[in-house]
DNA sequence: CACCAGGCTTCGT
DNA sequence: ACGAAGCATGGT
């Protein structure tokens, strides 16, 4: 197989800060940049001078162009948040303004954040890897070794105490519950073709998946960039910078959305990464 | 020892 | 419709 390399100005385009920022979970620091994973594929991403650097299979170029959401104007977005009005927003956006919204597969999205529930981030990151390393697929990239996303078939075979086994604790049963109700025919991509609202009642109706989970899949498997997950980061950027007085996080969510309508979710995503980088140490 | 992490399900009221 | 308990695990 022969590799590819193509780029992309990084005005509106920061790998480390869009890697970050919480939406995926497998990607490593590689050379100068980082691998980037996702289903079976990889991808290895750079900075260097006003580019982003992504090299990858020639037969995965399309894949990572739609991947890192490439054909997006972000200056839109950017500036919709610096002509918002709102001082936090505005602080967040200058300091997130490379973070772009990637497009991930629905079902490893779907599985990912099932597993992020009441979790860390590096926590999560070591559940995902260990599951990916135990049965997932054997794959080569640039000479070294990884492990594809586990496919439903795969991980419906196995017993619950292997999910267990890999750190999971009470979500083990969501996930292997999850795994083989598309076995049996949940066509979880096919959500793809409902409308925001009649895709978040599908996906709240699993096994495991609330609000924020749901929340999450919308936005980051869906690019329904009307939604705002809410987790404790961004409850308390609303306490804290918007005054906010309501306790209820899906109602929280909901007067985001109200706020920031179509660019909610991305507003979330800056607003995020401004709260959990004055608590980073990296 | 507490408390918390990209929360959800279940059960009372 | 809403609130609280219970839930696994590992980090601080």
């Amino acid at each position: 197989m022969n590799y590819i390399k193509f780029s992309f100005n990084n005005s509106f385009f920061n790998i480390k800060d869009t890697l970050d920022c919480g939406q995926i979970f497998r990607y490593v620091p590689f050379n100068a940049g980082y691998k980037v994973f996702s289903l079976d594929k990889c991808a290895y991403c750079y900075e260097q001078g006003e580019n982003v650097f992504i090299e990858c299979l020639e037969t995965d170029k399309e894949y990572f162009f739609n991947f890192f959401d490439l054909d997006r104007d972000y200056s839109k977005i950017y500036e919709g948040a610096m002509l918002s009005g709102i001082e936090i927003l505005k602080t967040s956006a200058s300091l997130a303004k490379g973070v772009r919204i990637l497009n991930q597969d629905t079902i490893e999205t779907l599985f990912s954040f099932i597993i992020s529930q009441n979790n860390n981030i590096p926590r999560i990151k070591g559940i995902i890897e260990r599951l990916c390393r135990e049965i997932g697929e054997k794959r080569e990239f640039l000479g070294e070794t990884f492990y594809s996303f586990p496919s439903p078939q795969k991980m419906a075979q196995m017993p619950l105490e292997f999910f267990k086994g890999i750190g999971l604790g009470y979500r083990a049963e969501y996930v292997r519950n999850l795994a083989t109700d598309i076995c049996s025919g949940l066509d979880v991509n096919g959500f793809s073709l409902l409308d925001t609202k009649a895709l978040k009642g599908r996906l709240t109706a699993l096994y495991g998946v609330g609000r924020k989970v749901c929340d999450c899949v919308s936005l980051f498997g869906f690019h329904r960039s009307d939604s705002f997950p809410v987790d404790t980061w961004i409850e308390k950027v609303y306490k804290q910078d918007f005054n906010g007085k309501l306790q209820n996080r899906d109602k929280i969510a909901d007067w985001f959305v109200e706020k920031f309508g179509i660019n909610a979710g991305y507003y979330q995503q800056y607003l995020f990464y401004y709260k959990r980088s004055l608590q980073l140490k990296d």
